[in-house]
DNA sequence: ACATTCCCAAGCAAAATAGTCAAGAATATC
DNA sequence: GATATTCTTGACTATTTTGCTTGGGAATGT
């Protein structure tokens, strides 16, 4: 499989759109902040999101992102898919085809695991994601952190990611 | 997760070895000719196989390597875990403090996938693999594949793996 | 002795990843 | 209509990971 920042960032990126649904288009600064994820970076998947219509957007100022359908209807899959291209776990991408042309010797294998995890995480939609009580909690304390966030905690980051206090 | 050519060079070998179980000691030369993979590198995954017991061996002339437990006892996912660290999905590594040393907003989600494809790997042995019709057909076709593997395909590959010619 | 096999450590080229940077287009507000 | 805001796009780059190779060695059977 491919499970790497990219599609982890898109499915937080997507939930937190979705916890902040109903105040209006959320700007991609806005979760970039909340979520500690690179402006820049966000921009590239959200291009890929928003060709799979996963997302809509809208320019100009107080513009930004908000969902291209309901929190019950993306799914976690789906989201993965759209930046990650597959979460297929074959090194033949399904071809069988990977030792001299002829399908090797695990390719069921790897074929039955990729479906299993496609399957449980095409199950999972962001409202579920929502619903869960440790979700809401983290959302609380990012919503909640506005200045402040770094007061408190041993600064061994070298990042220049924290430009919190200017914003 | 981290499912890399390692991983399934090492349950593709260690099935190998399965099969091939009661001719006496299997050589790795064997192994990377009949499943096509690099001597070499076949020799660094079996050194971790080793450390974890899932493989026995014996040196000089005649040797090679045995499973170090029976097929029935040895499951897909502590071969990977042997050669791959970890298949834990998590960004933080189980820690969950990969947002500023706090639990982001995810964790949970790729936890819980974590432990759906450890449950799931660990459930499938050796044992059960060799039981697989499509397995024994791929084992069979490689056993009697010893000269001319080349005939009748479109060679279209440039890599100089295919020195059947000389074993 | 000597060929065979496992054992081990270091090094390395290519690919993938996780970004940055720069320019531009739409749109709201003044 | 100038300006600030926000999305949109493409190219470029540093770092890390992967999938090996190379080169030595140590056991052990004949
Ligand atoms: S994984 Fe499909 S043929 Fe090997
Ligand atoms: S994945 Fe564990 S805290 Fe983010």
């Amino acid at each position: 499989m491919k499970l790497t920042t990219k599609g982890r960032y898109a499915v937080t990126a997507m939930l937190d759109l979705s916890l902040h649904y109903g105040e209006g288009p959320i700007t991609l600064a806005d979760i970039a902040q909340r979520q500690g994820i690179s402006l820049s970076y966000l921009e590239q998947l959200f291009s890929r999101l928003r060709k799979k219509s996963l997302v809509a957007s809208v320019r100009g100022p107080g513009g930004g992102y908000s969902l291209g359908k309901s929190a019950e209807e993306i799914f976690v899959g789906e989201v993965i898919s759209a930046v990650d291209e597959n979460i297929d776990t074959t090194r033949c991408n399904g071809a069988h085809n990977c030792q001299n042309n002829e399908r090797c010797l695990t390719h069921d294998l790897w074929s039955d695991l990729s479906n299993q995890i496609y399957s449980y995480l095409n199950k999972i939609s962001l409202q579920d994601l929502m619903d869960r009580k440790a979700v809401r909690e983290v959302a609380d304390r990012q919503d909640h952190a506005d200045h402040d966030e770094l007061s408190g905690l041993d600064i061994s980051m070298a990042d220049g990611s924290n430009d919190l206090a200017g914003a």
